[in-house]
RNA sequence: GGCCUUAUCGUCUAACGGUUAGGACAUCGGCUUUUCAAGCCGGUAAUCCGGGUUCGAUUCCCGGUAGGGUCACCA
């Protein structure tokens, strides 16, 4: 879907500063701003902190470090200003106060005299009837004059049945009960968000609104506020839904949604995680499913968005990270093992064994934890009769044993290829390789499951391992 | 309950009326490894149901069913 060709495409992430980041949000966040950059356009964020009663602290910083964290830089932002500055929807009161009383004076307007609990009562009434709750049916006759200590409500000019167009839904409508007359300023002086997205957006130069399906009954609110306005429409571009594991609700945060930077403590890569969350409810076609950020941003498109929910997969998500660390170069991989390991394992020996069995970072403080590396700083207690592999004769297993311990002591360069290549060449000499790989292996980890011995050998070194493999051949001998 | 909306393998999806319905994750089997993991190769597996339109529907239309959203001084 290309955009208006002389209109700058201007896109925003506007979150509520009430907690973490999770990934719903992420994604939001994701399309908006790759659409800006894929367009030259710009990509503002704007903090929606009108609700002082669920706002927590410290989240508007969270939300950066996120945003950051994966890459995501925004153009007009509350920390770099911008030419609409401020970006705090609480900063902008004064904004809010201008087009309200713009609707005042055009009689769209009026100060709201219930008080919550008399409201609370018409919409238990509501409830009842099995009828949805409209406030416009209460309307007053005479309102009071606004005074600001009352709730400051939208007057709905025309009670009718909206269509619009979404760019991603296509043409949609709904019938006059979406309608209402809602809260434009509450008693507190702040907007609700109905009232004051659609103010900031305008004054932003805001061109597509994305946003999570949930607000697609909220449309035509904002469709007769545009009205009132006599403002045009921006385009609309409504997300699918991420769901939840059971497939059936909408993944919230108590349901396991986790906080995004969770996933970065965890060893997750901001590339795999872009990669896989732009997956999930959007999709370039064809088949290729490892993308660099980069490449998103060229392939991103309104029209490739999904109209329904995806499941969020962390099978999958770990398989696109595991791809993600195949495309990094050695040293990077290096680094960020070592920097995994604790202090007794910090060994550039054990990276080749490691990389091939993790798909994220913390997946080595998993193999740490599981004893999987304990061979390498640990010598293994040996209960000879593991050594003899599916019953083999014992004299049998100590001559293998003896045999590789001579080639090794022969050995001049104890490397990975030329272990293998000996150990391989003994084997195969042999009834059965095991009867010379296993004794080896279990001989040098002392572990029932364990890497090749050819890895365990070379990571051990000349010195240790033939001291490992005498030993064992001594336990044997003793049986 | 009203209004809105969705529906392809277990999961994420591809197929802009004609394909043996393709790929990926997961799963299963084989190779490799005494073993585990990884890797490579292969297999099982899907168009929700019922009507239309059409020479021909996964695709278009209608109905049903099932799911999701919304009906706040939250966003």
């Amino acid at each position: 879907m290309e955009p208006n060709q002389n209109k700058k495409v201007v896109t925003r992430f506007a979150p509520s500063p009430t907690g973490f980041m999770h990934v719903g949000g992420v994604r939001t966040a994701l399309y908006a701003w790759a659409y800006a950059r894929k367009n030259n356009g710009t990509f503002i964020l704007r903090i929606e902190d009108t609700d002082k009663a669920r706002e927590v602290e410290g989240s508007i910083e969270h939300i950066m470090k996120s945003l950051k964290w994966l890459g995501v830089e925004w153009d007009e932002g509350p920390d770099i200003g911008g030419p609409n500055t401020p970006y705090k929807q609480s900063e902008r009161l004064d904004s809010y106060k201008k087009y309200a009383q713009i609707l005042i004076d055009k009689g769209f307007a009026y100060a709201d005299p219930f008080t919550e609990e008399e409201v609370e009562i018409f919409r238990k009434k509501a409830e009842a009837d099995k009828k949805p709750f409209l406030y416009r049916e209460y309307r007053p006759e005479n309102p009071p004059v606004w005074d600001g200590s009352m709730p400051l409500r939208f007057k709905v000019p025309q009670i009718k049945s909206y269509e619009w167009d979404d760019l991603v839904r296509g043409h949609l409508k709904a019938g006059e009960e979406a309608l209402d007359d809602f809260i434009l300023i509450k008693s507190d002086g702040y907007p609700t968000y109905n009232f004051a997205h659609i103010i900031d957006d305008l004054e932003m130069g805001v061109t597509h609104i994305m946003r999570g399906d949930e607000f697609i009954s909220s449309v035509p609110k904002f469709l007769s506020l545009y009205d009132a306005l006599e403002i045009k429409r921006p385009e609309f571009v409504m997300l699918p839904p991420i769901m939840g594991p059971d497939g059936k609700k909408k993944l919230g945060k108590r349901d396991g949604a986790k906080d995004i930077l969770d996933y970065e403590k965890e060893g997750y890569l901001p590339e795999a995680m872009i990669n896989f969350l732009a997956y999930i409810g959007w999709n370039p076609g064809g088949e290729k499913e490892v993308i660099s950020k980069k490449e998103f941003i060229e392939l991103f498109d309104i029209d490739k968005i999904h109209i329904s929910g995806g499941k969020f997969n962390e099978e999958k998500l770990d398989w696109i990270n595991k791809e993600h660390i195949k495309l990094l170069n050695e040293k990077i991989v290096k680094e960020n093992i070592l920097k995994w390991l604790p202090e007794f394992l910090k060994n550039e020996k054990l990276v080749p064994l490691i990389r091939e069995r993790i798909s994220k970072w913390s997946d080595v403080k998993i193999m740490v934890d599981s004893g999987e590396l304990d061979f390498f700083y640990k010598k293994p207690e040996i209960d000879p009769s593991l050594l003899l592999f599916k019953n083999t004769n014992k004299k049998i297993i100590e001559n293998n044993l003896n045999e590789v311990i001579k080639v090794f002591n022969e050995l001049e360069k104890f490397e990975f290829e030329n272990i293998k290549e000996i150990l391989n060449k003994i084997s195969e000499s042999k009834e059965n390789r095991g009867q010379v790989l296993h004794p080896v292996r279990y001989a040098l980890s002392g572990l029932s499951k364990s890497p090749d011995p050819f890895i365990i050998s070379f990571i051990l070194g000349k010195e240790e391992t033939l001291e490992r493999l005498k030993s064992a051949t001594l336990k044997l001998e003793n049986l």
